[in-house]
DNA sequence: GGCGTATGGTTTGTATTGCAAACCTATTTG
DNA sequence: CAAATAGGTTTGCAATACAAACCATACGCC
């Protein structure tokens, strides 16, 4: 089959994808906040592969959307930042999902 | 559980995420060729809600990546621009899902 | 024929942004 | 005390998604 003009009307047109959760080194700190509880900055950073100052901006993107909480405070004499999912985090993962399957689905 | 220092080895790191095929734009393209043989411009303009430079820019690089071929012909006196998905889009795109799920499940 | 509009795109300009290098502060080690 | 290490943040740069502007041709119509 070809498919041809004006065949369908654009009634949805592509299913919205949030940036903010789609970007991948963001989705991965989500699915990795999403099983431990919290985990602190070092943690996700040799976990991930991710350096430093991308993680940190990463970090603060998600926190700025409400995805994430980020907790500083000090571990002994030293800094500690510490991230953990928040329930709206969770939800945007879920709808975020669904929104990729739709997607992949789009023509079946 | 909280995910402490040095727990793990950053093994693999971030599964690899191939930057063309994530573009929601050109997943939902793709998705689309996919499904259908062929579409024209026109089709995937409206059926996609894409704008005309928009979606230009997104085959040029699509074809470009090799991930469908863009055939440009007449329909009657007017210009006809197809595109079709290749084999190594169809790779590209199942591959691309299953690095998404192992995304999703990191630590699953 | 002439002229405005529609069709089918491509190119250009711009704002966003992912990324690491450079930087900063404090701490530990030699 | 000097140098290295830890734990991050800020800066600079290159890539890029997007639409506006543009371009060429075709069609409607008077």
């Amino acid at each position: 089959m070809t498919a041809r003009r004006a065949d369908p009307p654009a009634p949805q047109a592509i299913p919205v994808i949030d940036r903010t959760v789609h970007e991948p080194a963001r989705m991965a700190i989500l699915s990795v906040l999403d099983a431990v509880e919290d985990a602190d900055f070092t943690f996700l950073e040799t976990m991930l592969g991710l350096s430093k100052g991308n993680l940190s901006t990463h970090l603060t993107r998600l926190e700025e959307a409400g995805l994430i909480t980020v907790t500083k405070s000090f571990r002994g004499r030293r800094p500690l930042t510490t991230a953990a999912i928040t329930d709206r985090g969770r939800t945007a993962r879920t709808e975020h999902w669904e929104q990729l399957e739709r997607l992949r689905d789009l023509m079946a």
